[in-house]
DNA sequence: CTTTCACTTGACACCATGTCAAGCTGGTGT
DNA sequence: ACACCAGCTTGACATGGTGTCAAGTGAAAG
């Protein structure tokens, strides 16, 4: 058409995001995919040579246009350790559901796509330096607990915060969102911040 | 054979989890299974009707070799409520290991096969149990934090003591068995027991 | 000696991904 | 007005894994 490629494939991304989400990232196919962007299933592979490449776009697309990179800043803006630890599990927690279809679809092709597999760690290792800045934030105030090393208390954040166990406390435990955040800070307070200050 | 068909079967489970631990459960294919279990790969469709039933079968076999049942029941035994959750902490946590590659496999099969979710889901229920009987302990000694209900503790205790944790904190964040555990069991302290006890 | 059980052989359907070749169409430069 | 070309379409086909089907084999058991 008239511009070069970016709105077909603009289309391709956005029917790709809306039916991982509806379908929380299980059992999309190139071809429905194809049919919801209204061209043929080849057409596809003229933008995206492989499922996984089209996948891995498409979190990449998701962080665009939900602003992922701001939210998680922004906690780096809080004054204590403490408040930079909330505020980062509020923002990565909130972050969460919004990109849980699409990430679902990634962890899944993870084991079988060397791509999808790098993509995934890569914003695992991003979401990590929150964790790690937030613990550095504490040690800094001298309210990380004294039973961690950072590395450790970094790993354990890490972990803590991670997309299974939100899966697993949100759809398996039936909880709120409200009560997923409120029990995450509940629980890295009471792991992370030294119990003489608190 | 003179006996039934249970000499073949077994030498498939037997061949099928090893093929699975070999390969942490990635790319098992009903070809590599028969090969290995010398016979056909159509003789194993006169076993397992699919593959999803036969990792199903495989999880049995394994709990019944591993004696997984007496393991997890040899936590109920102890003394006080802290003892109990320490020792149900040691008993499923030294037993993930051992039930990695299947558990993974069932796990990667999940969304598609609702025999495996229903198999996995199962055991995942009846882990839960042990980590009920441990907060239902501490509660009982009144040693439990009056920071969360039983229920919500539970809930707590069973996401971090999930199989996902337990990769992602030694494969990935590439920690000891041993580290694993006693960070986990020094996690589990600092969240349920309460404070003016410890 | 026939039946039957446990297995074999080999062909095939299915489904999703990814490839290939040829053709159509509308805007562009000459 | 012409050819060109980018961006798509159509349809056929290869691949790899699961699961099905039909016919056949071989040995033990009646």
């Amino acid at each position: 058409m008239s511009s070069n490629n970016t709105e077909t494939r603009s289309r391709i991304l956005k029917s790709t995001l809306e039916l991982l989400e509806a379908a929380q990232g299980k059992g999309v196919r190139m071809a429905d995919i194809a049919r919801r962007a209204g061209i043929s299933r080849q057409a596809l592979y003229l933008h995206f040579s492989t499922r996984a490449e089209l996948l891995v776009e498409t979190t990449f697309y998701l962080d665009r246009i939900r602003g992922a990179e701001d939210r998680l800043v922004a906690s780096r803006t809080a004054q204590t350790g403490i408040e930079r630890l909330e505020e980062f599990i509020d923002a990565w927690g909130n972050y969460i559901p919004e990109i849980y279809g699409a990430g679902k679809a990634l962890l899944a092709v993870k084991d079988t796509d060397d791509a999808a597999a790098r993509a995934w760690d890569q914003r695992m290792m991003d979401m990590r330096e929150g964790c790690e800045a937030a613990i550095n934030a504490l040690k800094r105030d001298k309210t990380l607990s004294p039973d961690y090393a950072p590395n450790h208390a970094t790993d354990i954040l890490w972990t803590l915060l991670s997309v299974r166990n939100w899966e697993q406390m949100t759809i398996e435990c039936a909880w709120s969102q409200k009560k997923y955040i409120k029990t995450l800070k509940s629980l890295a307070r009471r792991t992370f911040v030294s119990t003489a200050i608190k």
